[in-house]
DNA sequence: ATGTCTTACGGAAGACGTAATAATA
DNA sequence: TATTATTACGTCTTCCGTAAGACAT
């Protein structure tokens, strides 16, 4: 008693705290969404959630029941995942993101790797906007995901670093620091920083296209890799590198409770590629 | 993708190793069973069971899944009715077992004072042969059973001690032991003693019953608690106390993955009515 | 030959989506 | 008024038991 679906669909909302993105993330309706959480509050004689139809919150059974069956369902999932990969060898997809034409350029070489190894594991690749990254990975859309280090979330895991390149400053081409060789952390603080997805949690550009536009506007200067002087080279900016700031490390992020075998063979293969 | 039913079947089939008594424990036709792990095996890709229509075994790749699986599911389900338990109060349905007539006894009062405190939760007794006691309780046919410790067995949870009493040797009338004041431990081994179900692993006699008559008929004799004397007097036997052994001590008995509210309560009302 | 697992098939339960409704900010 | 949760209802999947079959001992 406490079916699977009604266990997914209570799990999900208390994440979501809404039923139109639950049932998204379940692929069902919310009207569904909706009778199998009431359902569920029948049987267990209470509220799960306090909510108007302006507001979902977790209620304190409801709280308490998500703490408990949480980690236990994640463990049991996983559980089956390894049964099946044991069971037929890694089979079924592996769906990975990624942002970023240097991303891509890296997933291009890990796929074949992969795929010679596993002809039997399909591999699905897409490109992300670095806002979709982690809400793609939470509620499963991909199972890997190309990203910026350091992303400091409890559900989400970090692979090893897979590339590092110099971090760089985007300015407009008639800025005064375009003339300099090179630039210190120090300099920033004299002018406006646009804020970048990929560097920071309060993003004010989605995409860097929109970032770089808004810098060759005279908008800002923009923090970005290395990489992107090659491959968003601009008449209206300049990119300075400089000479004493951290460098930009990209590695493979993944949930930290879907480390499958699909997922951990293709880390192996993305660490092969990045050091070979 | 993993059914709730399907994990039961699977959990069930894999502690039972029998499609009948699983059918049995499931309240479902041994048909649907074989489906379900069937279908369960179609879609991991490997048999979960090695299995002829003489024998089930877990197969590799099932002893894994369950090992992985079985804490996990225990947690839910245990988390769910802690949260019914705190949404309706206490409610539903709390069944005990209980052997012999003292043990009977015993539990009317303990249902009365529980009954008083939670009117909504309704009790159900039953009584059960001492082999009965353990099987009942792994099916979950029982939520708690009234029985002599010692119970070592990992699944399963001995509450306090309730009852206390001294244990004593049943000899034919006739025996040169029925004229003894006491006996000491050593007498045992001067005469063939009849393993009890309460005692023993190996019984030789199902219930008290047969061990009292077996006794009468000159078979041996048998070691049971002092309340025996006082339920079964019977011409043909004399009972006769031990000076140096330990006593014989009655406790309740649960699954330690079925820890409920409910379970809670009634061992802590078991335990008033012992000590008042 | 008997007990046990599996296959075949018809019926019932309930999970699902669409569309209309209620409620909140 | 717009957004979001809920209710109503018809469809369709699939879970289920019965009964017959296959298999091993």
């Amino acid at each position: 008693m406490l079916e699977r679906h009604e266990l997914e669909a209570f799990l999900t909302l208390a994440e979501e705290l809404h039923f139109g993105r639950t049932a998204e993330r379940l692929h069902v309706s919310t009207a569904r969404v909706s009778q199998t959480v009431a359902k569920l509050e029948r049987r267990v004689g209470a509220l799960l959630f306090n909510r108007t139809s302006r507001r979902v919150e977790l209620s304190l059974v409801g709280r308490q029941l998500y703490e408990e069956i949480r980690p236990a369902w994640s463990q049991i999932t996983a559980a089956f995942e390894r049964a099946v990969d044991s069971g037929r060898g890694l089979t079924g997809v592996l769906r990975v993101a990624f942002n970023g034409p240097a991303a891509g350029q890296l997933l291009v070489g890990v796929t074949q790797l992969f795929r010679d190894r596993h002809p039997d594991c399909d591999v699905q690749i897409r490109e992300a906007n670095p806002s979709d990254v982690l809400p793609w990975l939470r509620a499963g859309e991909v199972d890997l995901a190309l990203a910026c280090h350091p992303v400091r979330e409890e559900d989400v895991v970090m692979g090893p670093v897979l590339v590092r390149e110099a971090r760089m400053l985007a300015v407009p081409a008639g800025h005064s620091f375009a003339r300099r060789a090179t630039l210190s952390v120090g300099d920033l603080e004299r002018v406006t920083v646009l804020q970048h997805p990929e560097t920071s949690c309060a993003p004010t550009a989605m995409t860097v296209n929109e970032l770089l536009t808004l810098v060759g506007a005279g908008e800002g200067v923009g923090v970005v890799g290395a990489h992107t002087r090659r491959y968003f080279a601009r008449p209206d900016l300049a990119y300075v590198p400089f000479e004493n700031a951290e460098p930009v490390e990209w590695g493979l992020l993944w949930r930290s409770d879907g480390a499958t075998a699909r997922v951990r063979a293709f880390g192996d293969a993305a660490l092969e590629v990045a050091q070979g």
